[in-house]
DNA sequence: GGCTGAATTTGACCAATGTCAAAACCGGCT
DNA sequence: AGCCGGTTTTGACATTGGTCAAATTCAGCC
């Protein structure tokens, strides 16, 4: 599905404004590990993904690699600290599996947004739902144990124990592989 | 400060949408402990900070009380996962000093959303700021020792300190307040 | 200026989880 | 089939931070 198709599934977007959209947009075709985005840089392009999975992460002081988010199939993806800002992120973006996206340059969006209030509008309403996902997500791991986080994942995102590989779900739960192995090994599935 | 001219410093209302905004909010005087709102109710209100501070929490399983943020002056404060969706939210919100806030009735918003363009805009930059607030407490949480979350408060919150319980901060923070104190008496100040 | 309840601190103990190191497993490639 | 690199599991051990209970401090109030 492209991501017109996707937007009208929860806006009557009109032709006018999907023309727009459809015409600044590019189609592209990423191998896994390939790096969407990365860390320092000003992050000049939204992305949605047609099929695929992508992670979000950082490195912190110690250096480590923390994963901070995944996203997949009919999702918007870009440097949220910095895309719309215009100011450098702290994170890098890869792509997981062999993935199709597409992609709008800032400039062009920021001219439709300007042209189109309707547009405004979808962008609103796709923040928020990342910022929900963002607060469900701090109450998953907020004060919970390790199984308690694992179960957050069973429950709410199954299909990244198919897709992700278990360290990165680990480092995006905030606990080690290690604990996340043994977990899994005690209720068996 | 009131909202509109808090809103300018960062945008360039127009007059319209600034008399607009003015007519449909209401100023009030809270009193320490009110609750904004309740969970499990559909939040009508958005409510902008003057004075004061307040905390979102929620219950989690087990029946704790769990602070998820706080905002103070100058803030836009409404249970997010519910305002704009229209849904039950799972947060309490209340009032931790004597504040004065305006407020701002759902149906009144969303019709200025409709008729000024540049009120949604505005609504999309608030939005961003708040998301990039959580994204910033998640790093700060993932993978952080009690001692590291704790000078996350010093160096990013440090008003904080002086004006919430230690009970509370320890509760945002995901960890316990006996641990939040010992960690204080270390390193002292 | 002591009384009361709330907030904070302290102590003893212990369970959960991290660390480090080594093994086992798995998928792709030759 | 066998090898290689990366991923996952397992083991031994150290440490952090939680729990529960009691002591202390503090603020508001009569």
């Amino acid at each position: 599905m492209n991501f017109v198709d996707h937007i009208k599934t929860f806006f009557p977007l009109t032709d006018e404004a999907a023309v727009e959209l459809l015409g600044k947009s590019r189609w592209h075709n990423f191998p896994r590990h390939h790096l969407l985005h990365r860390e320092g840089e000003v992050c000049n392009r939204l992305w949605f993904i047609e099929t695929g999975i992508v992670r979000w992460f950082y490195h912190d002081e110690d250096g480590r690699d923390i994963t901070d988010s995944f996203a997949s199939e009919n999702s918007f993806v870009t440097a949220f600290d910095s895309f719309f800002q215009r100011k450098p992120s702290r994170y890098f973006i890869e792509v997981l599996e062999d993935s199709t996206v597409y992609s709008m340059d800032y400039s062009d969006l920021d001219e439709s947004l300007y042209k189109f209030p309707e547009i405004e509008r979808v962008s609103r309403l796709i923040l928020l739902d990342i910022l929900e996902q963002q607060l469900e997500k701090n109450s998953a791991l907020q004060f919970r144990t390790a199984e308690q986080r694992y179960r957050f994942v069973i429950e709410k995102h199954p299909d990244l124990l198919q897709r992700v590989s278990l360290g990165n779900i680990a480092s995006y739960l905030g606990i080690t592989q290690e604990t996340l192995s043994r977990i899994r090994s005690k209720r068996p599935k």
